[in-house]
Order: C-alpha cells, then structure tokens, then sequence
DNA sequence: AATTAAACATGTTTTTTGTCAGGTATTGTT
DNA sequence: AACAATACCTGACAAAAAACATGTTTAATT
C-alpha cells in the first residue's frame, strides 16, 4: 500500500522545456487565455508563458508540492486524482485540450491538494501564479471569466457530491462511462479514452471488482460491448434513462 | 414522498422588503461586498441593493426558480439543501452571517439548483444578477476577490467528495458535528446551532437512525453529550483523531 | 391537561457493498 | 516461444449500511 503511493512519485523523468509555442497560434478557443488574449496580449503572463512534454504516464504535479501557477492542457489527456486513506486513489476527474489543471490550487492553498499524470503524450502551458494574479487583478474581463469557470466547476462538484451520496455502485459506473463519453467521445463505437476498471473504479468511487460486475452486467443486457480497454455504448438511451433522477451532469 | 417535496414549496408567507440597510455601517467584515466598499460605492450594486427578512423556517430560494441575484446573510442561519431522488433531502451546507448564497447559481446555470431555508429569523442583503455583473466586470479587484471566493469553495466541495465516498458512517456523523463546532461555536459547552437527528443525517449523507445511533455510541463513549437537540462536544480531540486521516476541511 | 404530532431510540431484517481467494486471458518483454 | 506481469473475471464470504418495525420520549397545539 505505502509503496504504491511512492510509485507514482519517484523516477520521473524530467519534463523537457520546449520553445514556447505562442497563444498567437493556439487552436484551443476553450482555453481561457484564449479567448481574452486580444486583451493580455500586453502581460507578462503570455509573454513568459512555458511549455512542457509529458511523457505518457508521467506525473507533472505532485500532491503536497507548492503550487507556483498553473497548467493549460494543448494537447493530450490528464487524469488529476488525490491520495486517500491507506493510498487509496480517488481520481477527481480527467482533462483534455484546453482545460486547467491545478486550479484549485489558487485559491489559498499553498499546496496542491491533487497530482496529475498524462494519460498519453501530452503537451502543457505553464503561467506562473504571479503572472496570472499581475493579469487577472488588471482585467476584470479576465478576472470575471476566471470566476465564471470556478463557478462551473463547483456546480460540478456539488453535482458529484449528489451523485455520490444518492447513487448505487452500478448507476456510479455507468454515470462515469457516461461522463467519458460526453468528454472525450468515441469513433467506431468505442470511447476515445482507454482506462482500465481500476481506473473506473477509482473515478466511480468504488472497487475494481464492483467495477468489473457492473461491465459483466451491462454486456450481457446487451447496453454496452467491452473488450479489454475498449468500451462501446451500445444503447446510450438506456444508460441515460439508469441515472435520470440524478441530475447527471458532472463535468462535460 | 413526493407530497415531502411540495411540502417545502406551498404556503410561504411573502418576504418582507424593508428599507434598505446601507452597507457603509454593516458589520459584516467577512462579506465580499463590504471589503470591497470603497471600490463599489459609485455602482448600482450597492446603491440599488434589498434588504428581506425572513421568519424562522421560511424558504427563500425554491429549487428550479430563475436565478436573478443573490443574497448575502446579514444576520442569522440559514440551510442550503437539494432534493434528490424520492424527494429526499440533502443539505449541501449550513451557513452565517456574511456568507453568500445562491451564488452556484451565478456561473451559466439559469435556475437555481438549490433551495434555502432560514433557520431562525434571519435579515438577507439581496443584489441584482445585471448589477453584480456590472460591478464585477468593472473592478478587476472585486473579480478576483469573487474568483478567489469561488476557487475557495471549489476545494471545499472537492473535500468533501473525498470525505463521502471514503469515511464511514460514524465518521461523516463526527465530521458533521466538527463541522457546526468550527462554523457555529459554542455556548455552555453546547453547539450553537440545534439541529434535528434528520438534518445530520441529510448533511451526513445517511438516514436518521444511523445518526441516532452513532450518537447513543458517542454517548456511551463518553465523548458527547446530547439533550434532545442540545449537543455538546466533550472531548473533541478524540473525535477529531477519528477522522484526521481523511483532510477533514470541509467548510469553515 | 389532554391530545396529537414530531422527534428520538433501539432491535431486527434485508440489501448493498467491500474484501478475499483463486482463477483465466491478455499483453509485453526477453 | 517462453515468461512474467498485468489486467480481467467470478464466486464466496464478511461487513456495512439501509430499511423496517415498533416503542418511548419530548414538544406543540387545542
């Protein structure tokens, strides 16, 4: 168990600084620099803005170290999870182009309170914490942008502490295959992103076990296929129709 | 079950506008309009902004109504709570003096997703969507302030995602009774906030008889004492140690 | 004060979930 | 191709929690 924990974190290879690609010719409009650069072009905080290749599997932050800014996904695909009781893994959720990852750690913490790791190779943009406070407390446009997204992102949250609380273990599974495929999609039938059951397990809140019943279950009612890693929804209706009550609705 | 829900809905008494409290000789130095005073004092926001009263036990924000504005607590206590599915309750948090509330409806939803109920008789500040966003998207300071808010809130929920899906029963009970200590206080040893068995099991995530029981056990342990809805802590680093493995933060 | 309703309490049963143990299949590596 | 490692799967059992039943106390209402 303790070793697991230290797994993820030593031996990481070191993160390669590239040349900086500019905002200028980002194709991310969801990102939230992005869309308010006409009115940053002047900061520091595009100016001085790096970049970094992650291997896949490799963890670009760590739970517990200090937070010096923040990260914006270009390309690729994050898992962002956190550490609970006897290294038990909850992963808080999964990330693709344009999100932000590491926010939470802006508010007062000091520490982040959650690691991330590239679920394939995956390419970031770093802002430092004092850059961004520099733009954000002299662009109130940004700064109201930035707050309507924490906003959403605590809608969200609070959607998954209901679920949580009110959802059995088969609506947990089948509401995170869900949440997969709103997110990241799927082409021929099966989900763009490839997790292992633990991994849904550790999403849904429960064990891998659990996760594997509820998938067996599923395949012979004949609503989803699986084979190994590669999930396909077969009769989304259906699906839908398991976790209606519940508002589902974390995270898109 | 479903008459439960319409129960919380019918037979309000209308709310009572009274004149208008300035915000110059509030208080409340924890709110977010009034650390931002000399900022705000030319916008409509803080000019144009209502004052209501409500009697204990009224419902002020109906879950699914328009989302308009926004109320801040100017004196008294009040619960925020959703219903889920079978109409059954659950109290997202509790809340005081200075706190905002329904500001998760301010992001992009249209309705709010909550409802609110005071808790004793209660004086609410109440300010206009058009004229917060005006204000917001004119003081890059109150922006941020609000960003930070939001980020705030956000780690808080995320916590308690955590919590629920990893504590036990008893410990979600300690964490709840932790929780009013840290927000309410106490007076004579006993929490400052009476609270029905029901209402900690809708905040804990439980039913009723579960909360009655982990009380009888912490009775017996000697580690609480309880009178009815009087509730007093005895020994509260025992039960903090109980739940100190899992980051016990939710809320302050 | 009597009556009713609500809150509190506890024992019992049932359901759900987690855990353990032991498999097979699949994948990757030498 | 042989091997190890990992992922996947299933059954059996144990633990936890929810639901049910029923009784008692307390508070509210007439």
């Amino acid at each position: 168990m303790e070793t697991k924990i230290l797994n993820t974190v030593h031996n990481i290879p070191r993160k390669r600084v590239t040349s900086s690609v500019s905002c200028d010719v980002c194709e991310n409009y969801d990102c939230l620099i992005k869309r308010n650069l006409n009115d940053l072009e002047d900061y520091r905080l595009v100016r001085e803005k790096n970049n970094l290749r992650c291997k896949k599997g490799q963890q670009f932050i760590m739970e517990g170290a200090p937070v010096n800014g923040l990260f914006f996904i270009l390309k690729g695909k994050v898992k962002v999870f956190r550490t609970g009781i006897n290294g038990r893994e909850q992963i808080v959720r999964f990330a693709k182009e344009g999100e932000i990852i590491g926010h939470r750690g802006f508010g007062t913490e000091e520490y982040y309170s959650i690691g991330a790791i590239a679920l394939e190779d995956t390419k970031l943009c770093y802002f430092s914490k004092n850059n961004l406070q520099e733009a954000l407390l002299n662009n109130s446009k940004f700064a109201y942008d930035f707050m309507l997204f924490y906003a959403n992102e605590l809608n969200k949250s609070e959607s998954k502490v209901k679920s949580i609380s009110q959802m059995t273990v088969r609506e947990r599974v089948i509401d995170t295959i869900l949440y997969i495929h709103r997110k990241f999609g799927d082409t021929n039938n099966f989900l763009n992103l490839p997790l292992s059951r633990k991994e849904y397990a550790d999403y849904a809140g429960t064990a891998e076990e659990q996760v594997i019943r509820v998938f067996s279950a599923l395949k012979k009612e004949k609503l989803i296929v699986a084979k190994g890693k590669k999930i396909g929804i077969i009769n989304i209706q259906l699906l839908k129709n398991e976790v209606s009550e519940h508002n589902y609705y974390l995270d898109s």
